[in-house]
DNA sequence: CGAGCCGTTGAGGGGATTCAAGCTCAGTGG
DNA sequence: CCACTGAGCTTGAATCCCCTCAACGGCTCG
């Protein structure tokens, strides 16, 4: 699944790894942005990209595939699979972010992530980030700072998404998903099932309130899983929508 | 707050801190159990012990008090205020958990803590643990480590607490207060409201259910704010409630 | 002893689920 | 070309779970 793409520097000799990741959009942003150039020459060699088209699996909960992953663009979901046997999607991740941190503690994925949206990354084995961080002391505080926006943004997604009538936390989701919107100011509009997922609501629920919102006109459907929001209406229902 | 109790060693010198964290009965479970008895020594006067009485206020929200926290007996919850203004119990923290990794980062703490049992803890310093992580590297593993457990136990509240129906969530929540049973082997049980707060449900609700389950024989109250659990019965109720 | 908080229980209403029926749309094969 | 099919989305009607409103008892504390 990941080696649809070879790692660049074996695809054009003219522009190896190096210079991808040197000219990375999300460079500053994403984890190797705490490393000098000196340091990224040592790791560049090792990375590879991938593109994922959508409803790609990248890890299932369990594996163990020693590499951790910074997500260059589109959206990924956290799926579990409950005790009482109903998936929930726990937590997005999109641009920038670093997900599959367990694996540099030798431990096995706690979820499965898929892609929403089609999906660029990178695959970085954790032996070299457990190199770079004999000597490289910002790229474990960057480390830290990974897991603990991980954190917090699992708490604010439990504090916002899961609680309140189900039209205030669609209407939270919608706010959500618009901060990771695509260079178009669309956002990703989840399926209705996955909609259900994420806010434990069931599918003609959401249907219903996706159907109302966007009658309302808070919400522009553009294709089949895009939209795009008004986000003074949006910030009005939600306003209104305060209990 | 915390300086409700002196630095041990200040208070006894037959009993230094020295001594108190070498004999720590969490020390092997806790964020210094990756040091060695030469490391724990350059530290420990540095470290404070506190007791602490239910409902007392670790730290909250937007501080920056430049101190961690390890758990050494008792409960604690994290609170939030949500955006539209209701309060939610996020996650809980109980012996050995280390608690207010934000400072490391320099950050403010996200959520407010507050101790639901009585609680001892001690307090450390941000400046020894970024000192210890120089030259310890086992230390920052821990650390990260922590974070981990963490994210982790965030995201299964946020998906075996926050979906289905109401008696189903207060059944995982028993469940999950068992695992942080005190020596007796009695659970912490929360007032009504808190439930709510925790479970997203009305105070009433929460009477309801927890009456209910009293009389099936899953609760067995033995105090105020403490119950036995019949695991037998839990399990099965559980089992009959699976959707 | 009255005030206030907490827990409990009842009655009624509302929001979400459940059950059910069409709908659109892409893919398939006659 | 177009009926056939199945998956996903939508809408309706009935039911039920949980919320809301309300009242009451136990308890602590000023």
């Amino acid at each position: 699944m990941l080696t649809q793409t070879l790692p660049l520097y074996l695809q054009d000799e003219s522009n190896p790894q190096a210079h991808v990741c040197g000219s990375c959009e999300v460079r500053r942003t994403a984890l190797f942005g705490a490393l000098d150039d000196a340091a990224l020459e040592r790791v560049h060699a090792h990375i590879d990209n991938a593109d994922l088209p959508p409803e790609t699996r990248l890890y299932a909960r369990g594996d163990n595939r020693g590499a951790v992953f910074t997500v260059r663009s589109g959206i990924v979901r956290f799926e579990r699979v409950t005790e009482a046997g109903d998936r929930r999607i726990v937590r997005v991740a999109g641009r920038g972010d670093l997900i599959g941190q367990e694996a540099l503690l030798q431990q096995a994925y706690r979820d499965d992530a898929v892609a929403c949206t089609p999906v660029a990354l990178c695959r970085i084995p954790v032996s070299q980030v457990q190199q770079l961080g004999q000597t490289e002391a910002p790229l474990l505080q960057e480390l830290m700072h990974r897991w603990q926006s991980a954190l917090d943004e699992a708490a604010t997604w439990s504090a916002e998404l899961t609680a309140g009538p189900a039209r205030r936390r669609l209407l939270k989701l919608l706010q959500l998903l618009q901060r990771h919107a695509n260079a178009g100011g669309e956002i990703w509009l989840p399926r209705r099932n996955q909609i259900g997922d994420m806010l434990d609501m069931r599918v003609e629920t959401a249907s219903r309130l996706v159907s109302q919102l966007r009658r309302e006109g808070v919400l522009h459907p553009t294709g089949t899983h895009h939209a795009r929001l008004d986000a003074a209406a949006l910030g009005q229902a939600l306003a209104s929508a305060q209990a």
